[in-house]
DNA sequence: TCCTATACTTACCTTTTTGTAAGTATGAAA
DNA sequence: TTTCATACTTACAAAAAGGTAAGTATAGGA
């Protein structure tokens, strides 16, 4: 496999560049809320358990400086910005939903049960 | 999106739980090898550029923990180890090619350029 | 005057991941 | 007796990623 430079960072693979696009913790989930339609801070915040306001701002910086989100900011008080996908984040999306899939399939196969939140009565299952 | 206990460790996505199988910066590189065929310690070693002594060990216990691989001692002088892909680990191929082919298309659209080792005359393109 | 909402920022700290360098065991061959 | 090959292990260090807790600006409403 090839090794190059970007942006003063030497990547052995293209495996490895494209991680730097979604990989970690948290871009893969921000970008999957955005497939559907733009989001404001909140709402990703609202969506997207466990994240942290500092852990979503720098998620969502990188995600811009790489060029797979916009952001737009209204001049209204309090602070309203929205969130797209960019062509290059919507080329993320399938991606995405493959290793989402093999997930589940490996949750599967482990045999894991996790509480499905399909029924309010969670406590008595039927 | 669920989250679940495995193995002692908290999982909020079944994106985190994929990429703790084939997440980081060495196991899709390594599983990508041996989809072609079994391979010894030091053929890896040699495959994959920079990678160390160590990563490539961890990387590969972390594998086998993961049942993504098999290993195979053998009982000789000097040693002789084997590596192989299980179903499991199979299973990952189609998905590194994924992320491996959204690598490819980043750095197309980036417009970066990576020596081409295809022949010889590097320093005379024609 | 104080509180609220929104989208952040900042300082500090912990955990996880990766890397560096050196050492180990063994039997065969030189 | 020394060297060699193979597949590691170990101690230590550095870097990257993630988390905690608190603070900021602003205008409108109570």
């Amino acid at each position: 496999m090839p090794e190059f430079f970007h942006d003063r960072k030497l990547y052995y693979t293209p495996i490895e560049f494209a991680l730097s696009h979604i990989g970690g913790t948290w871009k893969m989930p921000i970008l999957w809320r955005l497939q559907e339609s733009v989001q404001r801070f909140n709402e990703l915040k609202k969506d997207i358990p466990h994240i942290t306001d500092k852990m979503l701002t720098s998620q969502l910086r990188e995600l811009e400086a790489k060029g797979m989100i916009n952001r737009k900011v209204y001049a209204v008080v309090p602070p309203k910005v929205e969130y797209s996908l960019t062509d290059k984040g919507m080329q993320a999306i399938p991606v995405i939903e493959t290793i989402m899939k093999f997930g589940y399939e490996l949750i599967k196969e482990e045999g894991i049960e996790f509480p499905s939140k399909q029924h309010k009565n969670d406590d008595i299952p039927s």
